[in-house]
DNA sequence: TAGTATGCTTAACACTGTTAAGTGAGAGGA
DNA sequence: TCCTCTCACTTAACAGTGTTAAGCATACTA
């Protein structure tokens, strides 16, 4: 029964292939319009009308607003991972590995501040929806995941008092993200020199887990 | 011409306290929504329903949602201010001054996460609003002037190696703020014991700036 | 008492995300 | 070749949003 239907295959791909063609369509004009403009203000509408579809398309392809996000962040956030993967490859000194990840969380929030005040700011906390859960593992989560790896390789290398990985990964974290978000979302506000506070703190911080 | 209208001047007063007292009713009402369910979450609809007026007279006293919104984190913020204040008044050691203040800072933030929220995190950055600018530098940033003369004390007492008082206000305000709101807008997150993360964060960055 | 200012409301506009129902072209089988 | 049926897509609508122009009634002034 399965071999009856290859000779008519050919149709069915071609149709499977334009159905992942226009996904891929709409999950670009809709970054393009969620990183220049910011979530709130794109409607499914806008997003419709540079697809030049009608704007109940996208929910053949999409459950929803916030699913077209998480399916964008995620595209994105894959660049983040493999930098940082790339950077503790490279790896010597194991402080120097999580200065430079640090570095590079960083420069990712302030490259994409969209992209970043989607997963990590605004946030869309629906209630009870155990399907996105599993999603945010598989984004900003990998790279928590690649951060933890770098501070544990500096406590087993003995160069920290604090001997606590998820306590000193999610103190980075936080350390990088209270950076990351007030710059973007506080633009006006007099900063000093951006690369100088965020090596302030990335400097500061490790000075002070030193033993 | 002042004093002719004296003789019927306890109508007006009376009528200024009724519209003030209106106004006062609209903002417990806004408070009460917004903290317990969001700022976006709450429509203006919602608000109105409470005090059993029409939607419309709420922009009588208010130029828009976001107005409402900011005349109560005013509100809220001066309690911080005053928490604040009063750390760096009954001071002994600087750095303990600081230390106490960056906590109360955190606490302040996940005690009332969804004022915090609206001030530091979701932040409706409306373009071109000059007002606002305004309004900022008296509310959350009078918080910021208080954590600045911690630093400042610290730094005159010769207890740091970096001597840049904006750039390391800047970075202690990005260390509470990035455990704040990361602790609010994740809550699901395996974090280690809050208090324990906040005492990291602080101690470490007083750590690494001592000389 | 007539007229006006004031405080509030009604009704509407232009949007939003989302869905139920309908259309129409093309594939599959006879 | 013709018929049927599937399925990608659209139209129209719902229920909601922030906001405003216009109108009404009450209370104060002259």
């Amino acid at each position: 029964m399965l071999n009856r239907a290859i000779g008519h295959m050919g149709s069915k791909q071609r149709r499977e292939r334009e159905k992942e063609a226009l996904r891929q369509d709409i999950l670009d004009a809709a970054r393009e319009l969620f990183v220049e403009e910011g979530y709130d203000n794109v409607s499914m509408r806008r997003v419709a009308e540079k697809i030049e579809y009608s704007p109940t398309t996208i929910y053949l392809y999409f459950e929803d607003k916030a699913s077209l996000l998480y399916a964008i962040c995620e595209e994105t956030f894959a660049g983040l991972t493999k930098r940082m993967e790339a950077i503790s490859r490279d790896g010597d000194d194991p402080i120097e590995v999580l200065r430079r990840g640090c570095r590079a969380y960083v420069d990712f929030g302030l490259k994409y501040p969209n992209h970043y005040k989607l997963t990590f700011i605004n946030h869309p906390q629906h209630p009870r929806d155990e399907k996105r859960h599993l999603r945010e593992e598989s984004m900003g989560m990998k790279a928590y995941g690649n951060l933890r790896s770098g501070v544990e390789a500096c406590i087993k290398a003995k160069k920290f008092r604090e001997t606590n990985v998820e306590a000193v990964t999610q103190m980075m974290w936080a350390g990088g993200h209270g950076i990351t978000s007030l710059l973007i979302s506080m633009p006006d506000f007099p900063w000093v020199k951006k690369t100088d506070l965020i090596d302030l703190m990335i400097d500061t911080l490790i000075a002070g887990l030193r033993a």
